[in-house]
DNA sequence: ATGTTAACTTACCAATCGGTAAGTAGTCAA
DNA sequence: TTGACTACTTACCGATTGGTAAGTTAACAT
């Protein structure tokens, strides 16, 4: 028996692995249950149904995701996406689990119905990009076009590593992951300077 | 009681629209049974299981995004390309099935498992890509790289719509789009200019 | 010592899942 | 007219789904 903190991320850190693997739909209460080694009431104790579980998985995600920019933080803002860009790739093309576990969410997303966590991810990535232009402003939108074009191409690019994989072997995925972060170093000094 | 071929494509219609929306696991023989206005057994009279309804949905897929890549053809490669992308991100705004459907695969592929259809797509796409650049030849990897990186970017902007109009209005969804079809043509140009 | 709280487990539920078996009805060739 | 074929339907199956109800067990404050 753990304590109530223990449990709950222990279960939540369960069900991100799953529900990264196979999405909301393609993850049952039993398997997460089994995964734990608690019997699935152990998670409905804490989480009252599989959404809950689902939103709060989704919660720690946005969280986690939010550290990990923070933890970039330097003093040049292009350097600061530079690099959280660039370990964001590596790191992801380690354990994707995170990165497929965003495209999912956005995949399932009802629009209205669940309310999306990371929009102070994005918000923060939008400051961070605006001020890497100095006096230079352009409109809001265009930074968050930028932004969204620059995590859409990484994100991507993570999942679809197994397919690449599989089509044209490992040796070629590795190449695009360099090629990926080669991208990345050029899209932010291009986007800065203009 | 239709033709052969009519209820087979009407079904596979039916499903490509549902697999598109929920994906493999989220949607079941019966939701799709009742979208086409039959019964569960018609649908496994033409497909042995679920898993053979969604390979041939993945196939006609497939041959549906080479059909619409070859039907952009021009003398110019490096237009050819540039239209292309353009039109596929314009008309997947407006139906954004294709593309989700792609994503959803990419996310349920199980690497070896499933054959992946739409490697004669890609491998058309590096092509047409390599022609653009006449004698300055690149590593083949490096074509398949930008051309993932173009798809991806396009595929992920369009099935992170819903949930951006959500966070920011449909307004600065709108702009998104636009913005979309700017970097794409500038990208085209930078990489053939290279 | 005892009562309370909380972290579980076993037992169970209706609903739904993908799939099988056995028909039924319309078409078309001979 | 009949027989083969095929596009279906109704009826049914065991397995699994998310979720409820009612305990059981351990920690802990009083």
């Amino acid at each position: 028996m753990k304590s109530s903190r223990d449990a709950k991320s222990a279960y939540i850190a369960v069900a991100t692995r799953r529900f990264a693997m196979d999405g909301f739909h393609g993850t049952s209460l039993s398997h997460l249950a089994k995964d734990a080694g608690v019997s699935k009431q152990a998670l409905l104790h804490f989480f009252k149904t599989k959404e809950a579980l689902y939103a709060a998985t989704l919660t720690v995600l946005a969280d986690r995701m939010m550290q990990d920019l923070i933890a970039c933080r330097h003093a040049e803002p292009a350097q600061w996406l530079s690099d959280y860009f660039t370990t964001l790739c590596q790191n992801a093309y380690a354990d994707p689990t995170d990165m497929r576990l965003v495209v999912h969410a956005l995949l399932d997303s009802d629009q209205n119905a669940r309310k999306w966590p990371l929009k102070p991810y994005l918000d923060e990535l939008m400051r961070i990009t605006s001020e890497t232009l100095g006096g230079r402003a352009k409109e809001v939108s265009a930074h968050l076009a930028w932004v969204s074009q620059m995590i859409g191409m990484i994100q991507y690019h993570i999942i679809s590593v197994p397919t690449v994989s599989g089509m044209y072997g490992a040796d070629t995925a590795t190449v695009l992951q360099s090629e990926m972060v080669k991208r990345i170093e050029h899209a932010v000094h291009e986007f800065c300077s203009n």
